[in-house]
DNA sequence: ATGTTAACTTACCAATCGGTAAGTGGTCAA
DNA sequence: TTGACCACTTACCGATTGGTAAGTTAACAT
């Protein structure tokens, strides 16, 4: 017998790939079953639905986020908003798969009461912004709004680079990406430096 | 025998709706024939395929985009650029149909040979932005990141908002809103002002 | 040795998918 | 009056969907 949490995670990061890459409805289990070389009773036998399946995916990518998050935080606030997010913005662009999979997920979340699990990774972050910026703790809607913007210029960012490079070439892709991160760098200064 | 454009546009409409919310995969020609009162053949009948109804959707969004875009241009570019986008984002917050089809669009460029269509309302704002910033025109994936960075900030905020509102309140994402205009026209400024 | 349980598989299901074929009924030009 | 054409409809198709039922096989505790 295999270990069970083995299979289990081998099942989630398949899912992860293909509902990043076509969404919830444009994934099937037996497209799933086919990736992961196990019949499509495999996955229901330890997701009871693909709504569950898919509930999974989305819980192991809020942990991964988090994880990231608390893993690379160091002690001046500034430096490391900095870092983590051209970091972030560096690996999405190698590996698109999780940021796909988050806007896949906004734009599946208000028709069906699927609970949010990436709340304590925004949590965090505003946690994080609003200590840098001198505890003005009563602007909660600003930090959110920067936070905000933030992660959403990235996320759409690496979502529109496979069109970017449809519409003007790989190298203006490329070009945008080493654009973007200056950007980054440019919004982080500006926003700790008030 | 009804007036064939009037039919064809009512079900293009449909079909944006449609598939702004859920998507192409999401949406069936089924729920599209239900929505607009006929049956599924009405739609076939005008649009050869599912993918033919898709593809029109979006060249007839391209459309109205690009129509929004020169119609409110006016002398002053930092006042247009500022105007144009804060209505967009306002208009979207009211009805965020075109941006949902528009990042669902996105999310789908890369796995099939879709020609994008909203190439010469991008290549649009980037000759006026071009304009604007005194026609330094070597830096063109300059003003591709920031063009990218204010539609992406926009288009993402809009599509988080259901989210947002499901996270922290409908009263925070109406915060959000305010705040996201606040930022549109700072960043507006700051880019026509160099 | 035996019973239990976990991790599967094969076989099957109704429902729905996108799409085809063959009409139907009305409008319009000749 | 006729015949072409347009905007549909009903009927149907094979393929695929998410999901159920009933085994099968191997590991493990007793």
């Amino acid at each position: 017998m295999k270990p069970s949490g083995d299979a289990k995670s081998a099942y989630i990061a398949v899912a992860t790939r293909r509902f990043a890459m076509d969404g919830f409805y444009g994934t099937s289990l037996s497209n799933l079953a086919k990736d992961a070389g196990v019949s499509k009773q495999a996955l229901l036998h330890f997701f009871k639905t693909k709504e569950a399946l898919y509930a999974a995916t989305l819980t192991a990518l809020a942990e991964r986020m988090i994880q990231d998050l608390i893993a690379c935080l160091h002690a001046d606030p500034t430096q490391w908003l900095s870092d983590y997010f051209t970091t972030l913005c560096q690996n999405a662009f190698a590996d698109p798969t999780d940021m796909r999979l988050v806007v896949h997920a906004l734009l599946d979340s208000d028709q069906n009461a699927r609970k949010w699990p990436l709340r304590p990774y925004l949590d965090e972050l505003i946690r994080i912004t609003s200590a840098t910026s001198g505890g003005r703790a009563e602007e909660v809607s600003a930090q959110l709004a920067w936070v905000s913007q933030m992660i959403g210029m990235i996320q759409y960012h690496i979502i529109s680079v496979p069109t970017v490079s449809g519409m003007y070439g790989a190298d203006a892709a490329t070009n945008l990406q080493v654009e973007m991160v200056k950007r980054i760098e440019h919004a982080v200064h500006e926003f700790c430096s008030n």
